[in-house]
RNA sequence: GGGGUCGUAGUUCAGCUGGUCAGAACGCCGGCCUGUCACGCCGGAGGUCGCGAGUUCGAGUCUCGUCGGCCCCGCCA
């Protein structure tokens, strides 16, 4: 093993081309391959940019000809030598180097490594258990280098947009206090505090309203976020946020900033031209067209209202669920070309996503094929075909139950049949606001109204007479933004007038005192001339997984955590000394 | 908390209805080779089939439990 001393790399692996050759050059990197002809070892050396053939003949160097010998993958070498043309039928078409190659004067090697626990290639995939233990190996892989590169141009180029839009990046408290609403918090105890907690936040929330109290008017922050909750392909218990807020806005001029970072990200990483505006729905519109309040655009096969067209027939499956005050909906899949055994295969699937059947009709050159044939009037086949449209070879997958049942069973099955028949276009990038949401749900569990967004957001303005009355059917000022499906970001005009959010409070349940206790702040800094404000905030973790087209945030996180939240480098979490849990304080109940 | 799925050599995997089923490729170790780039050739080592019970004359294979990875539901203002 030697050391570096005086030597200077000169170039990354990846670049030396034609240009450079006859110059003296030093790369380093690791061993990627090593192919030894006995006179003549070559060595493939890799590093983030890419690989370069360095070639060991020992007429050239015995000595590092010599050393090449016990070399062995994953080495780290330092090699110094000159580059080379490559004879024209020594040339390798599919090296970006390929048309080079370092002969080695001297080769140092700088350390060497143990073998692998996997290979360190793209060909070949580990499991994501070794992958994840052995997370530094995994990340020398060049597509998650690719993955890590492209995190980052992101989060320049939002920097940049932002700054060039007038916001400071200001930072925010980690260890802050654990409000009610919302996930479970990730709580950190106070030594100096005992019985005391903080509370790692589930997003800035608070703090970039009062910065708004603050007169900052145009703040954002690219921050971690912690949220105790079990964990999904699209969800890990600390992510990270574009947290953005301004004062004196409107959600037009929050959409407005918004298309114009997308439409600057689009651009540049893709070279896509983004058509503005964005789409807008509303989410009683999401609803009652796709079955979600995040739709993936890209493709129709959109959800039919259908209650109405069978309340009249003789299937009684339908008709019971009617008279229940359930709906019937359906999707028509134009032109299906489904096999009986294909068609026989929704069934399960359907019942799996929650339906307790699935009902289809067939229109064929003879009519209706349909298990429900024989219990609709021919008149009302007519009906029914000409309300909907259908043509021969058109296929009507229909689910009846419970609204929030057949919405969710649809919306699923809608995604499954265009993926299936493959109408989504993959390198599609259709961004849709969501708009309109209710501000309060009402929670079965709790018997009490919660917020859909979060307890700040403030009331559609026409809405706000009702607050009292029904509450259920206030809208929101709250929108999301939705990319391919998947919610990337979401945000809310505020309560900035001190009544509104006191009676916001009520209808959510937490009483003056409670509000006092856990809001004082707030509603302290609400008195004290707090502008009208509103804001935003994207999952980047997501937008840096649809930009990479990746399937699971943990391609783009360096270090990711297991769906049971371990890391499986670090063990962490993990038990603690007696002693320190002296300090704070705590005794462990298991 | 619930459901599904996977776990066999360092790695990726094959191993059928229980009975030569302890296998392949790559990697690793040794040897040969001066133009390879998936180098080639010869030889070799390497596995408590995740773990624990059970069924059976016999379990990698079947059953139950358990641990871990992944996916989904619940949960995620």
């Amino acid at each position: 093993m030697e050391s570096l001393s005086n030597w200077e790399r000169s170039c990354y692996c990846g670049e030396p081309g034609l240009a450079q050759v006859g110059q003296k050059i030093t790369v380093m990197g690791w061993v990627h391959a090593r192919r030894d002809h006995g006179g003549v070892t070559f060595i493939d050396l890799r590093d983030r940019s890419g690989l370069v053939q360095v070639v060991c003949n020992p007429q050239v160097s015995p000595a590092a000809h010599a050393a090449a010998k016990d070399v062995r993958l994953e080495y780290v070498l330092a090699v110094h030598g000159v580059l080379a043309r490559r004879s024209p039928e020594t040339v390798n078409p599919n090296l970006p180097t390929g048309e080079v190659e370092v002969s080695a004067s001297e080769l140092r090697v700088l350390n060497p490594s143990r073998t692998t626990p996997f290979p360190v290639d793209d060909s070949i995939i580990p499991t994501e258990n070794a992958r994840l233990r052995y997370r530094y190996l995994d990340l020398r892989r060049p597509q998650m280098y690719e993955n890590l590169r492209l995190r980052h141009r992101l989060a320049k180029l939002v920097r940049d947009y932002l700054d060039s839009q007038g916001f400071l990046e200001i930072e925010t408290p980690f260890l802050t206090r654990s409000t009610p609403e919302g996930a479970r918090d990730y709580l950190v105890p106070s030594r100096v505090n005992p019985g005391a907690f903080y509370a790692l936040p589930q997003s800035p929330q608070l703090f970039k309203q009062l910065l708004m109290v603050g007169g900052v008017d145009k703040y954002f922050q690219i921050v971690r976020c912690f949220r105790d909750e079990d964990l999904r392909a699209d969800r890990q218990p600390e992510f990270t946020q574009i947290d953005v807020e301004m004062s004196f806005v409107r959600p037009e001029d929050i959409f407005r900033l918004t298309e114009g970072m997308m439409v600057r990200l689009c651009h540049e990483i893709k070279g896509m031209e983004l058509s503005l505006p964005f789409s807008h729905l509303t989410y009683a519109e999401a609803l009652a067209r796709f079955g979600n309040d995040k739709p993936d655009i890209r493709f129709g096969l959109e959800l039919r209202e259908l209650t109405e067209l069978f309340r009249e027939t003789d299937a009684q499956v339908f008709t019971d669920v009617i008279t229940k005050g359930g709906v019937i909906r359906g999707i028509v899949v134009p032109n299906a070309t489904f096999s009986r055994k294909e068609l026989d295969d929704l069934n399960p699937l359907a019942v799996s996503f929650g339906a307790k059947g699935l009902a289809w009709v067939r229109l064929t050159a003879t009519g209706w094929q349909s298990p429900l044939a024989k219990f609709v009037s021919d008149e009302k086949k007519r009906e029914i075909t000409v309300a909907l449209g259908l043509k021969e070879g058109d296929l009507l997958l229909m689910v009846a139950d419970q609204e929030k049942t057949v919405c969710d069973v649809l919306s699923r099955l809608r995604l499954y049949l265009g993926d299936k028949l493959g109408l989504i276009p993959k390198d599609e990038m259709r961004f849709l606001w969501v708009t309109d949401f209710p501000l309060l749900e009402y929670d079965e569990e709790a018997k009490r109204y919660v917020a859909m967004h979060h307890p700040f957001t403030s009331p559609h303005e026409d809405d706000l007479p009702s607050l009292e009355t029904e509450p259920g059917r206030v809208r929101a000022m709250a929108y999301d933004l939705v990319l391919n499906g998947v919610e990337l970001g979401g945000g809310s005009i505020r309560n900035h007038r001190l009544n509104v959010q006191q009676r916001v409070f009520a209808q959510l349940g937490i009483g003056e005192t409670e509000a006092q206790d856990k809001f004082g702040f707030l509603l302290e800094a609400l008195s004290y001339g707090a502008p009208p404000h509103g804001g935003i905030a994207f999952g980047f973790d997501r937008l840096v997984m649809l930009f990479a087209g990746a399937e699971s945030l943990r391609e783009v996180i360096a270090f990711p955590k297991t769906a049971k939240a371990v890391c499986l480098m670090t063990q962490a979490p993990s038990p603690v000394e007696p002693k320190q849990l002296r300090e704070l304080s705590i005794k462990l109940d298991l």
